[in-house]
DNA sequence: TCCCTTTCACTTTTT
DNA sequence: GTGAAAGGGA
């Protein structure tokens, strides 16, 4: 199409379109949804709460009404407010509206995540809350740096009351929308013996002196601007006719305030959740958010999207299940029309290193029927679980990829540059200045920081200039003095080059030249060569910015590079990154009993957190097309300690005619079962499978358990080969035969496997877990156990040792 | 100032 | 068991 000189592509695109293609029944974007997906991107009026299911076409809807808008001719792209909470989320959304609505809308202005839209808003009206144009955005690193600074200056101890806790006790108050003024003094006092307070009030005045904001200050800076000068609020409620706002049910209450206040022009505002995927409770989301629409917007219209195009039957069913056991939800019912598929899989490991073995060989099976690797994910509760399947991955050839992780720029090398970069952008970059005045080590050490402090504070003068003034003085050593005016000129030298030099020049004659490439050159670490490789990466990725200072301003908000998508491997995630992702095959490894449910949070948020971990679990099961195989194991190693587990709640609240309770080819699932607060769970029906409980010990699983602990050292690279095969007849060989204490790493797990317990009521036992206590019951191979310190339990036998 | 030893925690994570 | 951070000695 040829370009119109002078004329806004985007007015243009919305007019023509609204002229040739009239939203009817014909319009493209519209073809292929169902009536109430249809309804959904059809009502434009007021407010609207579109509740979607998981794999219901949410993203679809949220499109479908942009390219709706748009063509209907009633806005123009610069009005359509649409906020996401990640940058890939904004990504995607912006990729598949242009795919819709064609090359003539250039990006949506406004189309963003929450923290860059505040951004571009704060930028712009900088002044009327305290800040300088270019303002810095600190992220979290910086922002512990500061406050370990101002606990220093309080002389409060570090070790009581640590940086990282005040920094995360400040981000809920902003998540919370609580400036330093609203904290309730009863809870500003909680930190530091009633310091937190006037520390959260501190803190912001070092962010305004250091021309700074934090994450947090994005949203609640701008609730200021708008609640402080009307006007401006006035300006954008004139603007926006339109605002869209995707997973609700995961926006804080800051988030809430903010998006009230610029939803009180237009009422058009149209916010799309699902509130049993809500999953960031922790870390300020509010369901309250999404459960009182209705009431927040009067006159709210609720559209249910339960129309599932993901799953099978027995898989939707089977989240469906679960998923009601919560209390607080609004209650939706997902129904396919496809067929009802496979049945979830339940299935026991012995230890966690049988099931990563186990899923191991099924993810080889499934290779060899032809599926595709990138197809199956493994979704776990927590980060270090990981690790045992990637060990597994790595001694089978089988190539992986972990989702997650470290980001890529909160890497130190990659932090460091960053620094180096911000300190050549400006000479006011106190943080940056800091943390690389003595990376690569030259030398200036604390001692001489401190004396730059001090000067920096007496002239008020920024960090470098105080360094420049101290280096022409006598104060310093004439070594480090030498050093550090080394360094200050080396700055200026940069600062010179920049002006005449491409950005990505820049960068690579910084990084060398003050020595950093150099220091990890010499590192003889094992990731030193990945380190070098992410500098060299960190400057490809500011190639397609203009200049440094764009390319820093951008940084701070969005960077995330592609970690080689698209090779085919099996994806192995939290669960919690899971979310918004789809599979052929989802592996959910570790349903046991504080793991998942997590015991932090049914400590820390009890009924609540129960609740959020069991949409987690939904979220998991959700995430499955074809296949959802969940496992337990019933010994895992926690803090290094060997426990034996109980299996998690989740899996009885199942529904039986969905699921098939597999025996583990390794057998050896339901070992020992009796951990776990309470008798509530000795009903479970995984505590009560037969084939474990009086034979465990002939099974081939247990055997092959001894077999490998036998083999002490040959643990994971003995396992290489595929384990099928050797299942059958090897280890069956002989199995009978072997009695006797079992010994693995210290721990005493298993004594005997005589079908009469080797135990006398009344005898003194002890348990790894649970400590001494004597013998109260008998009952096969269980016992009743009457602990000193932990009250009465049921173990199985082959747990305790005789005291 | 640097390096080595001790100590501590250990759920989830975006911006 | 493991890794990061902090403190103390060289």
């Amino acid at each position: 199409m040829p370009e119109l000189p002078g004329l806004k592509p985007g007015g243009i695109a919305a007019r023509a379109r609204a002229a040739i293609a009239p939203a009817g029944p014909q319009a493209s974007y519209l073809a292929g949804l169902n009536p109430e997906q249809r309804e959904a991107v059809e009502t434009l009026d007021g407010p609207l709460l579109v509740l979607a299911g998981a794999g219901t076409g949410k993203t679809r809807v949220l499109t479908a009404r942009v390219a709706h808008i748009l063509a209907s001719g009633r806005a123009f792209p610069s009005q359509i407010l649409v906020v996401t909470f990640t940058n890939k989320a904004a990504r995607e959304m912006k990729d598949r509206i242009h795919g819709m609505v064609g090359d003539q809308i250039e990006g949506m202005p406004w189309l963003g995540t929450f923290h860059s839209i505040g951004v571009r808003i704060l930028r712009r009206h900088h002044e009327l809350v305290g800040l300088k144009s270019g303002f810095t955005i600190l992220d979290t690193d910086d922002q512990i740096r500061l406050l370990k600074q101002l606990l220093a200056a309080e002389n409060i101890d570090e070790k009581r009351w640590p940086a990282r806790l005040l920094a995360s006790t400040i981000d809920g108050w902003k998540n919370r929308g609580l400036s330093p003024k609203d904290v309730p003094p009863g809870e500003g006092a909680v930190f530091a013996n009633g310091k937190g307070g006037m520390l959260y009030a501190a803190y912001q005045d070092r962010l305004k002196a250091l021309n700074a904001v934090d994450f947090g200050d994005l949203l609640l800076e701008g609730i200021r601007l708008f609640r402080e000068n009307p006007d401006v609020l006035a300006e954008y409620h004139r603007r926006f006719k339109y605002l869209l706002v995707d997973e609700y049910q995961d926006t804080n209450v800051a988030q809430y305030l903010w998006l009230r206040l610029l939803a009180q022009g237009s009422k058009n505002v149209c916010c799309v959740g699902d509130d049993d995927q809500s999953i960031y409770g922790w870390r300020g989301a509010e369901v309250d958010n999404i459960l009182r629409f209705e009431s927040d917007f009067p006159g709210a219209k609720v559209i249910r999207l339960e129309r599932n195009y993901r799953s099978t039957g027995h898989i939707l069913a089977s989240a469906a299940h679960l998923i009601a056991h919560n209390e607080g939800r609004l209650g939706k019912t997902l129904f396919s029309e496809g067929d009802e598929g496979e049945r979830v899989s339940v299935t026991g490991a012995w230890d966690s290193g049988e099931e990563a073995r186990a899923v191991g060989e099924e993810i080889e099976a499934l290779q060899r029927a032809g599926h595709r690797l990138s197809e199956i994910a493994i979704l776990v509760r927590a980060s270090f679980q990981m690790r045992e399947f990637e060990d597994r991955f790595v001694t089978l050839g089988m190539p992986y990829r972990v989702i997650g992780g470290p980001r890529f720029y909160e890497r130190a090398e990659i932090r460091d540059a960053l620094a180096y970069l911000r300190c050549v952008n400006s000479t006011a970059d106190d943080l940056a200045f800091e943390r690389i005045v003595n990376v690569p080590k030259r030398g200036i050490g604390d001692a001489t920081v401190k004396q730059i402090h001090d000067v920096a504070r007496a002239a008020g003068v920024p960090l470098q200039e105080a360094a420049r003034v101290l280096t022409e003085s006598e104060e310093l050593k004439p070594k480090v003095r030498g050093t550090l005016r080394g360094l200050i000129q080396a700055f200026e030298r940069w600062r010179e080059q920049a002006r005449v030099m491409s950005h990505t020049e820049i960068a690579e004659i910084v990084l060398d030249e003050s020595g950093y490439t150099e220091m990890w050159q010499k590192d003889r670490s094992a990731e030193a060569a990945g380190r070098l490789e992410n500098l060299k990466e960190l400057v490809r990725s500011m190639e397609p910015f203009e200049n440094l200072s764009g390319f820093l301003e951008h940084i701070s908000l969005v960077m995330d590079v592609d970690n080689g998508a698209g090779e085919d491997a099996v994806q192995v995630m939290t669960l919690h990154s899971a979310k918004g992702l789809e599979f052929d095959t989802v592996f959910l490894p570790g349903w046991e009993e504080g793991l998942f449910p997590h015991q932090r949070a049914l400590d820390d948020q009890g009924k609540a957190g129960l609740e959020e971990e069991r949409r987690l679990a939904y979220v998991g099961i959700t995430r499955a097309r074809a296949s959802a195989r969940i496992w337990f194991a019933s010994n895992r190693r926690i803090h290094g300690m060997w426990n034996s587990t109980v299996p998690s709640r989740f899996l009885d609240e199942l529904p039986d005619a969905h699921v098939q309770v597999e025996e583990s080819r390794g057998g050896m699932g339901w070992g020992g079962s009796s951990y776990g607060g309470g008798g509530s769970y000795g009903q479970s029906r995984f505590d009560r499978a037969e084939p474990f409980a009086a034979s465990s010990y002939s099974t081939p699983g247990w055997q092959r358990a001894q077999t490998q602990r036998g083999r002490t050292d040959s643990g994971g690279s003995g396992g290489g080969r595929g384990g099928f095969s050797e299942r059958g007849g090897r280890y069956d060989a002989g199995a009978s035969a072997r009695r006797g204490p079992m010994v693995i790493e210290g721990t005493l797990v298993a004594s005997s496997s005589a079908p009469s317990s080797a135990f006398k009521r009344g005898e003194r036992v002890f348990h790894i877990k649970f400590g001494y206590g004597e013998i109260t019951g008998i009952d096969g191979n269980k016992l009743t156990v009457q602990f000193d310190k932990a009250g009465e339990k049921r173990v199985v036998d082959t747990f305790v040792e005789k005291a």
